[in-house]
DNA sequence: TTGTAAGCGTTATCAG
DNA sequence: CTGATAACGCTTACAA
């Protein structure tokens, strides 16, 4: 049976209020009180209970981090990060991941789930953003959505402008000659915010560049993995006229692109160059190295848990929109070939 | 002010004890009681506060899986495989991440970390066996320990045979006749269980196989990361008579010490064949696609939550070594090349 | 500076 | 089957 507050108290002949007082670092405490209190503490090998201190106070010092999959390498650097933000201040970090499910999602955010042991919810939704308003509706959990660019006032978002992203590495496809430049990693049903702005992105520098969309460069891809920039990859090699670069919405659909690549026997980037969206630490060690746009992932862990913990402290703070930085990192994958083009 | 158990009762003119009821699923309620407080539920937006629930049942239905870090694939996927386990028998993950750091384990495992809201704690630990047995010494929270072989009776274990794995992987090498096969990822200064049961299934194959053991072969990784990987291959071929295989302690290693090999203008397999273990998913889409032992990570996360959960239920339970299988996967970084040897 | 006591919102005991 | 009431272990007015 663990020791309670109260035993201590009745080891140290002092009042609850003060082991309380010892243990909560209070200041206004005698030396000889604490050091009375101290070594009960220290015979009884008291730990208070955090729970009860929860209950009380209503904080629970925990953070909920909801990413479609944890193990997705964009995600787990992400959660990373997050952990060692929220732990700088305090927080520790529960993860729960959708698996895709929009159902799962709902829960989470109606609060219908009665496990809700967080003060905050930090979520990387797979919803559109009209559901989510509707769901989130009579919820008070502190909310920040994380990696949704269109903001709308009512929830804040911590995320990279997707429409200048995407448009950077087009621009940099096409900076390096090439014409035919196909995407992957449209969504194939359903209206996600990401993807949408990405095509939009990718679709506005190709129309700068005066060059012409063609629908069968643009390719789907459901979950930004790997094998699914594999599929993709395979089929725009297979059109009658292929792409001379693939513009992949993500690193890792760029990993399976490149494979793919290789196995129609064609070079990255000599025959097809290949850049990606997320810098994950694969594609700087992958054969070639990956060209993508970075994302500041550091700053958006840093500014979510700063963001989080200020509206957990004042839930009537207005929403704001936090634009992370994200810039072009040139690699092996797109390099100018020497003595072509 | 969210709505508490009491005014539903109130609103229901039900005793709480009969809304605690229908919350909770309990089976003897009236037809008539149940609608009248499930409307009251609706009509005040009920829900119920875990943080009391937990304090009252004393469980709060969360698990802490901490691993060193949680952007290694190997730990992603091993938490995406724990989180869903967890779920499926109605807990949470909580993740925190040592990054090496002893200190913040002898935190987590003594339990003077005050947040602890969680039931249980699935290990993956840094620490060698007897540091570990000091420490939890006097906590009494269920513990696992993920990957550790070393079985003492006193804590539970789910893990692979690692000195067995080890010795399959290089056992593999030999087969497709290398000869001067080195190794990455015995620890610099500290006694680490699973690298010295690597580096044992190591040298047992070596001398099975009657192949000399060269010190100069056995080279140390500090954190079994691409670069650490990298650099140590690096340092591998720059020895007089480099390796003609080299058997990394993990799928990380050995994807640096591809890159460093293609940065020295050798081939893999063909010059220097590579293996590693754990079967990440990067390796499944490198190039060459990475030769390794698969763990059979469902497996150990479904078991040691199956068991954690077992011991946080009947904390007398003896403790347990669950060996979890492996086996060698061949691919392209180990194939032996046609027209040679 | 320290003690007393009232909750925090549940669940569980004990009657009825 | 339902009602009143005592915990669960802690924090914090309010007193002293």
């Amino acid at each position: 049976m663990p020791a309670t507050l109260r035993d201590v108290a009745e080891r140290a002949q002092v009042s609850m209020r003060t082991v309380s007082n010892v243990v909560s670092g209070y200041a206004h405490v005698s030396e000889r009180m604490r050091t009375r209190v101290l070594a009960a503490i220290e015979e009884l090998d008291y730990r208070p209970n955090p729970v009860a201190r929860t209950l009380r106070t209503g904080r629970t010092g925990m953070l909920a981090l909801v990413v479609p999959e944890i193990d997705v390498p964009y995600f787990s650097e992400l959660a990373r990060d997050v952990i060692d933000a929220a732990a700088e201040v305090g927080y520790r970090v529960m993860i729960d991941q959708t698996g895709h499910d929009h159902e799962r999602e709902r829960q989470l955010l109606t609060g219908e789930d009665r496990t809700m042991l967080f003060d905050g919810l930090l979520f990387s939704p797979l919803v559109t953003k009209s559901e989510l308003l509707a769901m989130h509706g009579s919820m008070r959990m502190p909310l920040i959505l994380l990696g949704e660019h269109e903001f709308d006032g009512r929830y804040d978002h911590v995320a990279i402008d997707n429409v200048a992203a995407a448009r950077d590495a087009v621009n940099h496809l096409i900076a390096i000659g090439r014409t035919r430049i196909a995407a992957i990693g449209s969504q194939p049903l359903e209206e996600y915010a990401t993807p949408l702005q990405r095509s939009a992105g990718y679709e506005t520098a190709l129309a700068a560049a005066g060059l012409e969309r063609r629908p069968d460069y643009v390719t789907t891809a459901a979950h930004y993995s790997r094998s699914d920039g594999y599929a993709a990859a395979r089929a725009l090699l297979e059109l009658p006229t292929p792409p001379d670069a693939i513009f992949c919405f993500s690193d890792l659909l760029a990993i399976g692109a490149m494979r793919a690549v290789f196995d129609a026997g064609l070079r990255v980037p000599e025959d097809i160059a290949v850049i990606g969206i997320d810098d994950v630490e694969e594609g700087r060690f992958s054969r070639p190295t990956l060209s993508t746009i970075s994302l500041d992932t550091p700053f958006i862990a840093r500014e979510s848990v700063r963001r989080i913990i200020a509206r957990i402290e004042d839930p009537t703070l207005p929403a704001t929109e936090i634009v992370a930085p994200h810039r072009l990192l040139v690699r092996e994958s797109t390099r100018p070939i020497v003595g072509e083009g």
